[in-house]
DNA sequence: GAGAATTGCGAGAACGCTCTCGCAAAACAC
DNA sequence: GTGTTTTGCGAGAGCGTTCTCGCAATTCTC
């Protein structure tokens, strides 16, 4: 008649023969205790199968050993997979755990998803922001003094510590590549969040990070003006077929792109799809650079040349810093890691005809 | 000088005038009470920005609302990812939080993470097992009689609700379109986890899915027998290093498959990473079905061909099942999903010279 | 209008642990 | 052998809730 209830600390002590202090120092090895008494201890908690309730210890103890995480989208993502993945095993190491949620890009999903955080006591809280102004969520009394960590796009103040890649230069270095291997004519399709349909002017970027790689391609463009012959700038909402529907469009203009830079994966499946569609081969007929590298990107044929960001290193620094903050107050930084470009088969050399 | 401890129920209590119990009952509407004392209390606690302490509230009622969910590998892997995605979205629906960790394929870190579930209390567990037999962690006393939901795999016992694909007749089906359209050297490339290395005879298979899918690919062997000239099977460790020497293997023997099955999507990208180097273009020179699909798979040139199998549904309806059990018990089930094949057009048409 | 049923609320135990405090016993100093 | 320090452990408060009980006040019944 195995009883539902679990064996607690009460239940050890009082085989032991000690007290529930002593238990509670033996297991959790702190304070003035004999040896022979852990052991003792230890061996009666094994007999009888205790194990620790971390609730009650977290409860007792004021701190949870858990961080929350706040991530934009789903992990059906080249970045974000990779990064909880870091995230995960780097709190692991450091003997923490990692409670998740994601906001899809939405400001009020983002506020609801850090108040479940706060609710559920984490220690701290890993954020990818949704926009980079509207955090009244997060003034240090609303988030009872909790520390954050912000990764992958900055915020419009340096309280916190925030964690970015150096995208502007990487973009900046994408458009060199291409006009060095004779492209004149370029698109851009840049994923805006929070816009419906494509525009060809530019609008408000609300996400740090697509605006520096939106600016890195600008910055490359100026800096070999003399080489370019022709933009085209589609700023495009994170949606399959409205992709389509820019590529289609940025295609059939009179003087088309001869490469086309995509501001993350999902713009650049849907250059692939369309271009497929139309038989044109990729880095032959239409060249395509990316944003963020994977698997995919690597082995397709011809390989994708993307731009790498370290998404490993950024995931387990995050970690590092949010629990260097949470066992020690420490100053907010703001670190930039470097991305840099891998250069693969999917932009063509091309004569450059002036 | 705004104090680091947060609002408790006792202050609510205090601000509102009324008892602990009261404002519990008020915030968590359950009990008699009335609906003004409830309006009085919410806009007091509004007020001081109280904000319930889910811990306590867990300890209190001994159920957490959180649900632990112990998959294999991380999210880089197309089943994992959109299957993770699909279980949060479906627990938060619920009302339910959930507790990620992953095995990595390893038994001994399998049992670590349940007993990491366990202890942190959640209300039941959705686990991915990383062999079909060795679960002594799994006795009901073990895990204290919590709820689980078995998925992807099934286990040697019928103590659980599990939840799988179809992929035996999803595997005969590639094998008989493959066929059908005229191939006859078929190549199979099977990850089995465990092994180390690649071998041509047939191991033992720790996993039902894969087993199922290798089975599934020798019914369809056997059903058109006569039409089938050669088969190549190779069973290889799941490392993208040695699935590429196992394809390179199969590529190089004396009459190549004009056709290879791949068991997941590593091992496919490993064709065509070693395809693409040998200059050879799928769904020409030689074709290929996965398991799995993707959005590259789609919007790859050709697109490849796959076995499409149901995760969000088999995300979602874990999460129910498990919760239908958390909150009274029920009958273990087995359920089986019907997984199809999406032809694109990386099978080739061959004519067949018999 | 007296008794019965209902309603609203407070008291207080309980959940399982941590951790401070203080006390007895043991070890040390000279 | 006395006084001081150290060591080991138990008592008990506290963490922030939920929830059962019981009691007073209100409403209902005829």
């Amino acid at each position: 008649m195995g009883s539902n209830k679990s064996v607690t600390i009460n239940d050890v002590a009082a085989a032991a023969g000690v007290s529930r202090a002593t238990v509670s120092r033996a297991l959790s090895n702190y304070g003035r205790i004999n040896e022979e008494t852990v052991n003792h201890v230890k061996a009666v908690a094994d007999r009888l199968g205790y194990r620790p309730n971390a609730l009650a210890a977290a409860m007792a103890a004021g701190k949870t050993k858990t961080i929350g995480l706040v991530v934009i989208s789903d992990f059906t993502n080249a970045f974000f997979d990779r990064a909880t993945k870091a995230i995960i095993d780097q709190a692991k190491e450091l003997g923490y755990r990692v409670l998740i949620s994601h906001t899809d890009e939405n400001i009020e999903v983002e506020k609801a998803a850090v108040e479940t955080m706060l609710t559920n006591q984490v220690d701290g809280i890993i954020l990818v922001p949704s926009g980079t102004k509207l955090h009244s969520h997060l003034t240090p009394k609303k988030v009872n003094n909790k520390p954050f960590v912000i990764i992958d796009r900055k915020l419009d103040t340096q309280r916190f510590t925030t964690i970015t890649t150096g995208d502007q230069a990487a973009a900046k270095e994408a458009v060199l590549h291409a006009v060095e291997l004779g492209h004149s004519d370029l698109g851009f399709l840049i994923a805006v969040p929070g816009i419906t349909g494509f525009t060809k002017t530019k609008p408000v970027i609300p996400i740090t990070s697509v605006e520096e790689r939106a600016a890195g391609f600008a910055d490359g463009v100026k800096a070999v003006k003399g080489d370019v012959k022709s933009t085209a700038w589609f700023y495009c909402e994170d949606l399959e077929s409205v992709a389509e529907a820019a590529v289609k469009q940025m295609l059939d203009a009179p003087k088309p792109p001869s490469v086309i830079f995509t501001s993350n994966n999902d713009m650049l499946l849907a250059v692939l799809k369309v271009a497929g569609e139309r038989g044109q081969t990729i880095g032959k007929d239409i060249s395509v650079i990316s944003f963020d590298d994977s698997p995919w990107a690597a082995a397709m044929k011809p390989g994708i040349t993307v731009v790498a960001r370290p998404v490993e290193e950024l995931g387990s620094l995050a970690v590092k810093e949010l629990v260097a903050n949470i066992e020690g107050k420490v100053k907010p930084k703001q670190i930039v890691l470097p991305a840099h470009l891998i250069t693969r088969s999917s932009v063509s050399r091309v004569r450059r005809n002036k």
